[in-house]
DNA sequence: ACCCGAACAAAACAAATGTTTTAAACACAT
DNA sequence: ATGTGTTTAAAACATTTGTTTTGTTCGGGT
């Protein structure tokens, strides 16, 4: 074969548009440009452009499932019970570990987490839960377990919460500290702000139940 | 002049469509045809799809940016200082106040806030900064003289934090509640889901400061 | 040396998009 | 009723989009 690493350097080229502008505002020809290859190699390595998109998320995610699963594994396997800041650093740590570039690869990976989300509709999302649900679904299946003694509806919820704050801010982080720096005159950096997150999201997990949904 | 609700049904129909689909994936084609509408009323009216995507925001954020200035005004005016709680639930209400019409317009509302953010950069984020950004300004003065004695970074990055568990969940709100139904076997009404909400946040705003960050 | 299939390049295609243009219909003041 | 400015209607325009097609190049196995 020739040069192969036409596929990594579309997809390269892909995550960081994709993350910049979202999907529809990225034509394949930007992509193909910035990448230097041929427009028609992505219709031809991937076949359309959805499957890029999709082939975008596998390719960071898929380690990323793969590492949780086996801490999961782990955990099942001793029979221990970790804390609740265990289990919810267990999230941060392994999205730490998986990005294998740049320094700025951890909010591109949010900002794709992100546009997911926003884009709700669609194939893609269909796609991630087909593929990624189940690992997920044991996460929150340990949660529910160390977690206080919250119902599991409950629980479900703020697991979302917790997500939706992780996820907004960093995948918005370059905007937000830049007002930020404008309205009190401080910039943090990504590792201040996730250390900032922790005690936040472990408060909040650990709320009271509101007292009329005690059904 | 002719039925001039044109416009007012041009907004609607944009609105809705919007937040199901995104901005760039919503083609004026498909407004103006659900709006029962001519293709050019909108260059007409608008004068191009960029502005009636900052019309549609401001046609909402306008009367809830407007009431959560009296609020200020009227807290500013007596001087006693409002609690973390009510501080937080002002938001809210005032959300709640502003829908005039259909059941789901506060997902419609969260979905189109979710867009915006996720398509950070362009036209409509510094569009919303220049109109709105004076009263969310005032918000957070009064929030930091209000919240528990911690530095004002820090307590800028919990709004955020705030901000994206409410965003992120309203927005994708019907996604979350299918997977629920799916989990575990229940559902919520968004108002069910606010009530979830305000403990968790209050919860996290109260959190004590992570020790290794206190300069 | 030959061949075969994989990889690339260039061009063309059809469809969809935002926008503009032209003309008709309308409301309303004079 | 007439005329004027506003609103709608229909069509056309120029781009841009994803995709396909066609031809070429390259590498390695027999």
């Amino acid at each position: 074969m020739a040069q192969t690493d036409t596929v990594e350097r579309i997809l390269d080229a892909a995550e960081s548009l994709f993350a910049e502008k979202g999907f529809s505002e990225t034509s394949l020809r930007t992509i193909t440009s910035r990448a230097k290859v041929n427009l028609a190699a992505v219709n031809y390595h991937f076949g359309s452009k959805n499957v890029l998109i999709q082939a975008v998320f596998t390719r960071f995610l898929d380690p990323f499932a793969e590492g949780l699963g086996k801490r999961l594994d782990h955990i099942e396997s001793t029979g221990e019970e970790p804390s609740l800041e265990e289990l919810i650093s267990m999230l941060f740590i392994e999205v730490l570990r998986v990005k294998p570039r740049g320094q700025n690869d951890l909010k591109v990976f949010m900002r794709l987490l992100a546009l997911a989300y926003a884009q709700a509709q669609g194939h893609l999302r269909k796609h991630l839960q087909a593929i990624y649900g189940h690992v997920f679904t044991r996460y929150f299946r340990l949660l529910v377990k160390v977690a206080p003694g919250l119902p599991e509806n409950e629980l479900y919820w703020r697991i979302n919460f917790m997500m939706g704050s992780v996820i907004f801010t960093m995948s918005d982080f370059d905007t937000l500290n830049a007002i930020s720096e404008a309205e009190n005159g401080t910039t943090a950096s990504i590792e201040d702000t996730l250390k900032r997150l922790a005690p936040f999201l472990v408060s909040g997990m650990r709320a009271p139940q509101p007292a009329d949904l005690e059904k």
